[in-house]
DNA sequence: ACAAGTACTGACTTAATTGTAAGCACCTAC
DNA sequence: GTAGGTGCTTACAATTAAGTCAGTACTTGT
């Protein structure tokens, strides 16, 4: 994994949702558990592949708990920890930040339309 | 660039802070403008040219202003804009995160001291 | 000439991350 | 047999980001 430097809290934070897909994985946890597949519906362009990753490092990382049922079909879902939950506040800011300014960033990779 | 995903404003925030270098160059930039030598020895670890390329980015991104003085020796000055300043209050709450839960958080890359 | 200061830039390499296209296992229904 | 559902895993390829090691320009000082 990447060394992220800096202030060790924001060392760490930025660890947490670095890459692509992390923070908005975090994110679509963040009102109720959610199954793999529903996971992969609701994130347009994500591989079964690297969302199987993500969810693995996110789990270890404590940011996320994995609930396997024993059920047929396989029923496993994916829920916030508190840490979690406490960082999709932040995301949940850097959200915010990101529409209030949509018109004053320029030459800014655009987000898919949701 | 990778392009970001998600909710639409999800995705701009996560572009703007998108790698290894950005969050911490905003954050080296909250108080006060500062000049590149001092941003290079203020941030461990980076290279001259990944930080001229990521403020060129941040600065194409409208987060940072970049002043040029008519000195000898040359004098530029980075400052935050309006819109980098906002951000910069996420990014402080992304390391107050950190550090309420680095004893929390496993296996996660750890920062450099600071 | 050398050294120091300032702020970069370019060629090339390395590392990290993501993507593609299979495949696996189990069950149920037709 | 086929199809559908569930949740992954693997081999390999492609893309992106960062790193290394030069180099540029200007001035001042020894």
């Amino acid at each position: 994994m990447r060394q992220y430097p800096a202030a060790c809290g924001l060392g760490i934070a930025l660890a947490a949702i670095s890459g692509k897909w992390k923070a908005t994985i975090l994110w679509e946890l963040h009102s109720r558990p959610v199954r793999f597949g529903e996971l992969r519906r609701r994130i347009p362009g994500i591989s079964e592949k690297v969302l199987s990753e993500q969810l693995r490092a996110m789990e270890t990382d404590g940011l996320i708990r994995r609930d396997v049922y024993d059920e047929v079909p396989p029923r496993v879902e994916y829920a916030v920890t508190p840490a979690g939950a406490s960082l999709n506040a932040t995301v949940h800011a850097l959200a915010e930040w990101g529409l209030e300014h949509v018109s004053d960033i320029r030459a800014m990779a655009t987000a898919g339309g949701r």
